[in-house]
DNA sequence: GAGATAAATGTAAACGTGTTCATGGAATAA
DNA sequence: TTATTCCATGAACACGTTTACATTTATCTC
């Protein structure tokens, strides 16, 4: 080994005095080699501080142990819990994650998921499933397993794990009406690739039908999914026409971003307005009134995910998926409006 | 190409007619390559769908253009800001980031950082320096560089980027005292293996002694980085002896815990008890009453130690380290403690 | 004790790419 | 035209590992 590289399985071999097979055996088959030579050669492993070479191993193996996963941001906390499950779960079978965010953007997912193709990956975690088809088309053609989270609709195909966005939406939407408010809001994500974001619209908007309420006086705003974003449609939502009683939001970094605008309009809360999140992260809990919203097993989630990636990589063919239920949350921001006979 | 696996530079070249040298200088060193000839190969790579198999190229050119990171969690909102503008700029230079989390175990660390080693990083993100001298021989000896970031400490050897954590614990003390505080508390991080804790226990504990207070008064709890942990240190801290009119914590997770805790005992923010944080992350908006603190560029930092790390790749070897300043953000959860007469 | 079986180890050929060196051809200068 | 320079390209090896196959050694069976 020359003085600044790294060591190599040729050089522990030689300092083991065995061959290279051997030593590559120590290390993923040490069932296959004799005690005594395992000593020697773990010794001069641990005497050499040799690592294995990633890149060699990957080549020769064809397989790379590394899944990856493409979310659309890192920066909100909506994927951060679920994803760290996932990665225990990954490391716990000696499987390394490989994350890279899109942006929200279908053709810079398109880019990652290339990227880590290229890199060997051997399965993938996509979040939900509006994407071109190229995409799907490339994954078919390289043969890569991956699964889609965060969504779990009712007769799709693919291997899903998820819950059900829309269900989530009509549940809640159902109970703001069912508490008597008639003029509802809602502050939504970008739905444009995002199914996610689709189908809790479209879930308020059926409950609002079926509920016989005029569909047209439900006003829906898009915002981006930030605080400030929320803020905004709030405010616009507020100077509008006649002003809602409640405002569904389609997450809760979005209703939280709402009620802080609202406090600072000087409107009373829950009294004046009522406002409901959906995912149920942290920031749910600390914000005051606390917020209302559907919880989401993330960790959950994210760690069945992670088990279905694993088995489809070692060879079940029928997909493992899931759907994971929610449930609502009452809390403080979410009361009857104002002059109701409750 | 066989039909079911990815399409290599053979395929490339012999679908364009051309070398693999030559497809490979198309992609690498396109000025090398007559026009015409380049025009045909990348044709070629488009119609195959070709993609670089990423560990033939580290193999072959002893480089992965990838940088590691290993941070303490991703859980807490503390790193995650500052690690996704550590990515945009590295993106920006065409190098990917892997990251790794340590579980603020200094073990846990080695193993993640000889992962990563393994796996040909170009360099590596540190965060602090409070690790053994084992870890940094290792480091040395495989000649990887590294950048040691979120904390800068005066007259240290190495590359740091970060702001110092002493001085911000220093400046946030004086002015808790220079309100009139003199029963004071703090709930630190654990300061074990983490320098930043650390510091900011030192900072206190200084401007407590530099203002002529009894140090021994001081009371200090450790506590893990959660809500529930600040919560319970809070609880703790209300219960003993003579009880603080202000606590300073560790960071902006721990003051909110601290708050909800508060709060729900009936105290009344901020008159009954004054709270402080560290790091000005987005909670310190949120919580009620909102959460005085030190504010930290995080983006800016992320940002800078990446410029720092791909210098140093690139050849540059004096330390391109970079000292980031912070400042005090007055909100709501400081104020005079009762009786004061200000 | 001879032959058969099993266990342990070595040999050598991949894996996909980058890169050095050699080669051929075109353009330039005389 | 001939000699020279320069540019574009191809052939072949190296990178570190895994693994099928060959070989040696130990163990068992009758």
């Amino acid at each position: 080994m020359s003085r600044n590289s790294a060591p190599t399985l040729h050089d522990v071999a030689r300092r083991a005095g065995v061959s290279t097979a051997t030593v590559s055996r120590c290390l993923n088959t040490p069932q296959l080699v004799a005690e005594s030579t395992r000593e020697a050669v773990l010794r001069a492993v641990d005497e050499l501080g040799y690592t294995p070479h990633f890149a060699g191993r990957a080549l020769a193996s064809n397989r790379s142990n590394t899944i990856g996963a493409v979310i659309p941001t890192m920066e909100n906390a909506i994927f951060a819990r679920g994803l760290q499950a996932f990665q225990e779960t990954l490391a716990d079978a000696g499987v390394t994650l490989l994350v890279a965010s899109s942006s929200y953007d279908a053709v810079r997912e398109f880019e990652q998921i290339r990227a880590l193709v290229g890199r060997g990956v051997d399965g993938l975690l996509l979040i939900g499933s509006a994407r071109p088809a190229a995409t799907y088309a490339f994954l078919d053609r390289r043969r890569i397993p991956y699964v889609m989270a965060w969504n779990y609709r009712p007769n799709q195909s693919g291997c899903h794990v998820g819950f059900d966005n829309r269900q989530a939406a009509i549940e809640m939407t159902r109970k703001v009406i069912a508490l008597g408010h008639r003029r509802i809001a809602m502050i939504a994500g970008i739905t444009r690739d995002n199914d996610r974001a689709f189908d809790r619209v479209d879930g308020v908007r059926d409950a609002v039908i079926q509920a016989g309420l005029a569909v047209e006086d439900l006003q829906i705003v898009e915002a981006r999914y930030s605080l400030n974003s929320g803020g905004e449609a709030c405010a616009a939502l507020l100077e509008r026409g006649p002003r809602p009683t409640a405002i569904i939001c389609g997450n809760d970094v979005l209703a939280v971003g709402a009620i802080m605008m609202a406090k600072s309009l000087g409107l009373n809360l829950p009294e004046a307005l009522s406002i409901t999140g959906m995912d149920d992260i942290e920031l749910a809990r600390i914000v005051t009134p606390s917020l209302t919203t559907i919880h989401v097993p993330h960790r959950r989630m994210g760690s069945t995910a992670a088990r279905a990636l694993l088995a489809i990589r070692d060879g079940v063919t029928d997909c493992p998926g899931a759907l994971i239920d929610t449930h609502l949350v009452m809390r403080d921001s979410l009361a009857p409006p104002p002059g109701a006979d409750a």
